[in-house]
RNA sequence: GGCGAUGUAGCUCAGCGGGAGAGCCCCAGUCUUACACACUGGUUGUCGUAGGUUCAAAUCCUACCGUCGUCACCA
């Protein structure tokens, strides 16, 4: 046959793209239509707030290396990708874009406002499903979903009605967090604690009689216009008495008790704390114990309201905060005033600092759903990776708190509720309603709330494959196999689909939870736009492509571990994307006038059978790592086979055969050498899809395409571990000479004479005997003679010591005598020190009783191996010396 | 403050009960019929500190120190 070319430089871009674009020609990324188990992924939607990072990048690069690996084990596989509406973040985009604009969104108006967001969301996906593309994802586009399209609509409003009326879903007052900026109430866990220096005032609170004061201590003087009682520990003595006591509030004509609870700290500041209701969740507790009124200050802007003094009105909190401080002062109240630190709440999207907020809000009773979560985890139902993770699982779901799920937003799904104007009758419906159900009035109105983007991510498992309706996918796909996502949002996404997905169809949405770790600079730092360390999936794709990033983050994702990148790390992947295709290239273009022959097992030579065997390790190594979700583990194990074992030894090796003149023998180590490049592919290609998938369309040996082919499989035909320890020790001894040429200077192209004695060992001796022109091209030696009967005399040879032979290079003139003695005493002290612990070991009683049979046999052949080792040494000094 | 992770070569990290490893970096040599994004060889370590368990500990346990993450907070 004729060489085929390739192109004499690795250029990604050269195929990247079009190789994408047949295989979703040709349906690679549907799921087979096979019998087996199918493996499922739901891809974590990106939001469409803007494009891709390297923290997508991460998680859909591993999550593309699985569903490869399982396509190619022949389960029939499928990706689910899509991009989720993110409340509150797309509106901030929204209404930063409008402010460019001069614009608010009451502006618009609603449904305009929700015309410019749609179209904004487009924008944003496409870009983002361009950027899904580049990388290779090979999920089923169409299969693709987004939180807000009809279906996952409806699947929203059927399980809110549904929670309704199983009286999980409640509306009340209650306090909730709220953020100023955002204008909308948040879930407790969207706030995000922050230490901040604030101040603590001390501030006097004059009795109602007349008869002197007491002094509170506050971090928020400004909210004492909502002030229903002072509290002290029942059983604080300094103020055991005034109890019951009346005091008149500050800058108000109003007055309130001083009343008895617990909760209040002796230590801390006065030990008379203000009770404020609508400002604080503790107040708001105490309040309720002691049936106080909550006054609410704050209009929803934050700002103060029309129950505080006219000069305060319409002032920010803060703001508020410093003026209210100084009228106090220049009246004489305020006492003092000290720095303080103290976690304060900031909105986890926009960073705002939250206030506690009084309103009427919808919440999810979380008890029940959270006890059938961690039911199922206890059945051994769901299991994390790494496991760690699950205690994070666990302690939040026993101490869950109800969710508040309505939002003050536009952007989301809208709230299913009606009002009757009317009457006053509220209805919750699966339908929208044309009147009142009660007095059929036509004045009716739908709740004008959003709800939480994540009450329609936590469906995201099942309803991206049709639920409610019982479809076909549903049958078939869910539950899901692996979830692959980043550990910030095990609380907000993965605990709540693992209830939402137990309450409604009654199963887990997946067994397997892959938990990555987060992308960072060098310096371990998050990459973020503000610190300007970020690196974006597309820069590195153009210059290394997309090969060299996923095989790079693979090797670098160590179970759960954070992954430490700068632009440079890709050239790991880079490098080796570029040595398979050097090493391909050159392989065909030795097919030049070849035939490709059968493989026969027959005619292995044992270095045949040594790459045979380090393949299979490595196939059994990928696939249990992967399997194991140790990315990592087998990223190594290709980077060495492929590297280490095929390009450096074997294909090294094979160039005897290449450049003889024996034609059957050409044929027949060039069909081999096709065989392992075409299987190193299939092992490649979950994490090396394109290069794999361009070099696999011109191998004279395949046939279709490498994405559908099927994984290689551990082979028990191919074990051959005493051809491997052969191999192994001619590594020892071409290792041995080579390391004695550099370290006596001697030039790289002076043939040598060698001298190698195995010691007693046939098999070795002959192995030895066949391969003399393979150890003389490895080691560049004029002659190599095999000496088992120590017939040759080896005078005036420098000795190499190695493990089970002797090898002697004849190199008299070039040595300096004393250095080379002195470094052969340091190994011999370096063995006698292993001896002597092997020694002290075995002459260990206690050893020797206790320790397992295996592990005292193995250290008896370490002592004999230490001593042999001394033994020779000893004798090449002698030699030395006698130079 | 609770919980958790982490501390191994200059850097980034594997290893997690039986002789300290990889990649990058560094040094020396080599354009040896594909690859200088290459090849060959080499240097580098109180495996955070102190105890304990064990015949044996980088590996298990305890305490402490450092770093990071989370949850919860007393105005």
């Amino acid at each position: 046959m004729k060489a085929i070319e390739l192109e004499k430089a690795y250029d990604p871009k050269a195929f990247e793209d079009s190789i994408y674009k047949q295989w979703v020609e040709d349906g690679n990324f549907k799921p087979s239509t096979g019998k087996g188990k199918p493996f499922v992924i739901v891809m974590p939607p990106p939001n469409v707030t803007g494009i891709l990072h390297m923290g997508h990048a991460l998680n859909n690069s591993l999550q593309d290396t699985l569903i490869r690996y399982y396509r190619m084990t022949g389960r029939p596989t499928l990706w689910i990708p899509g991009t989720d509406h993110a409340g509150i973040a797309t509106q901030n985009v929204m209404e930063r874009r409008l402010q460019k604009e001069g614009l608010r969104r009451q502006d618009l108006g609603r449904e305009k406002f929700l015309e410019r967001t749609w179209a904004l969301k487009e924008e944003h996906h496409d870009v983002i499903v361009g950027q899904l593309k580049k990388i290779g994802c090979s999920c089923d586009w169409d299969h693709e979903r987004f939180t807000m399209d009809e279906g996952l609509s409806k699947a929203v409003r059927e399980t809110f009605v549904t929670l309704y009326e199983r009286g999980l879903v409640y509306k009340g007052l209650y306090l909730v967090n709220y953020c100023p900026h955002c204008g909308t109430a948040l879930a407790d866990d969207e706030v995000e604690h922050q230490e901040d220096v604030g101040h603590l005032y001390d501030i006097n609170y004059p009795f109602a009689d007349g008869s002197g004061h007491i002094t509170v201590a506050t971090t928020r003087p400004e909210t004492m216009f909502g002030d229903v009682a002072v509290a002290v520990n029942p059983d604080d003595e300094r103020y055991k008495s005034l109890v019951g006591k009346m005091l008149k509030l500050p800058l108000t004509d109003r007055e309130i008790p001083i009343i008895a609870d617990s909760f209040v700290g002796i230590e801390f500041g006065t030990g008379m704390v203000k009770i404020t209701p609508a400002h604080d969740p503790n107040d708001w507790e105490c309040g309720k114990r002691h049936n106080l009124e909550a006054i609410n200050i704050l209009n929803p802007d934050g700002t103060l309201n029309d129950v505080c003094p006219e000069e305060f009105r319409g002032l920010p909190a803060e703001v508020a905060r410093d003026k209210v401080a100084q009228k106090l002062n220049e009246l004489g109240y305020l006492v003092r005033v000290q720095e303080h630190k103290h976690e304060v709440g900031h909105c986890y999207r926009c960073n705002t600092t939250v206030e506690p907020y009084l309103s009427q809000q919808w919440f999810v009773r979380m008890r029940s759903l959270a006890d059938k979560a961690l039911d199922a985890w206890k059945r051994g139902e769901i299991h994390f990776y790494p496991k760690r993770w699950e205690n994070t699982y666990s302690s939040w779901l026993e101490n869950i708190r109800d969710w508040c799920i309505s939002r003050q937003l536009w952007w989301g799904h809208r709230i299913p509720v009606w009002y009757c104007d009317d009457c006053g009758h509220m209805m919750v419906e699966r339908e929208d309603p044309t009147c009142c159900s009660k007095c059929g009035s036509k004045h009716i109105h739908q709740d004008t709330d959003v709800l939480d983007t994540w009450f329609s991510s936590w469906l995201w498992p099942f309803s991206t494959l049709g639920w409610p309706e019982e479809t076909p996918d549903f049958k078939r796909f869910f539950p899901t196999s692996t979830l692959v996502t980043a550990y910030d949002i095990i609380f907000f996404w993965v605990s709540r689909m693992i209830m939402a997905s137990l309450e409604f169809t009654g199963k887990v949405p997946f067994n397997d939870i892959y938990i990555t770790g987060l992308v960072r600079d060098k310096k371990g730092r998050k990459m973020s736009k503000s610190l300007g360390n970020g690196i974006d999936p597309l820069d590195v794709i153009d210059l290394y492509g997309a090969d060299a990033m996923k095989f790079t983050i693979c090797y670098l994702a160590a179970q759960g571990q954070d992954v430490l990148v700068d632009m440079d790390s890709f050239k790991l992947g880079s490098r080796f994307a570029n040595k398979i295709w050097n090493a391909t290239r050159y392989l065909l273009m030795n097919l030049e006038g070849r035939n490709l022959v059968a493989i026969d097992q027959s005619k292995f030579t044992e270095v045949d059978k040594w790459i045979y065997h380090s393949l299979n390790e490595n196939v059994r190594k990928v696939r249990n790592a992967i399997e194991g979700y140790k990315f990592n583990d087998a990223a190594q194990a290709i980077y060495d086979f492929f590297w280490n074992d095929f390009c450096d030894w074997y294909v090294e090796a094979s160039k005897l055969s290449l450049y003889s003149g024996d034609d059957a023998e050409k044929d027949r180590i060039v069909s081999i050498l096709m065989d392992i490049l075409a299987e190193s592919m299939r092992l490649m290609h979950p994490m090396l899809s394109f290069i794999t998938e361009e070099i696999y369309s011109k191998l004279p040996n395949t046939e279709g395409k490498v994405i559908t082919a099927s994984f290689p499989e551990y082979r028990n035909d191919r074990i051959h571990a005493e051809e491997a320890h052969l191999m192994q020790c001619m590594q020892d001894v071409v290792r041995g000479i080579r390391n004695s040429r550099a370290e006596l200077g001697i030039p790289a192209d002076k043939k040598l004479r060698i001298v190698i004695r195995p010691d007693e060992n046939d098999c070795l001796a002959s192995f030895m005997a066949g391969h003399v022109d393979l150890l003389k091209n490895f080691t560049n030696a004029g002659s190599v003679e095999i000496d088992a009967e120590k017939a040759i005399s080896v005078e005036g040879a420098f000795p190499v010591a190695g493990q089970g032979f002797e090898t002697y290079v004849f190199v008299r003139d070039a040595i300096d005598v004393d250095k080379e003695i002195a470094k052969l005493e340091e190994e011999i002290s370096k063995a006698k020190a292993l001896l002597e612990g092997s020694e002290k070991k075995l002459s260990n009683e206690k050893f020797v009783s206790f320790a397992k049979p295996e592990a005292i046999e193995k250290e008896r052949a370490k002592k004999r191996e230490f001593e042999e080792k001394i033994e020779k040494t000893q004798k090449h000094i002698e030699v030395l010396r006698s130079f």
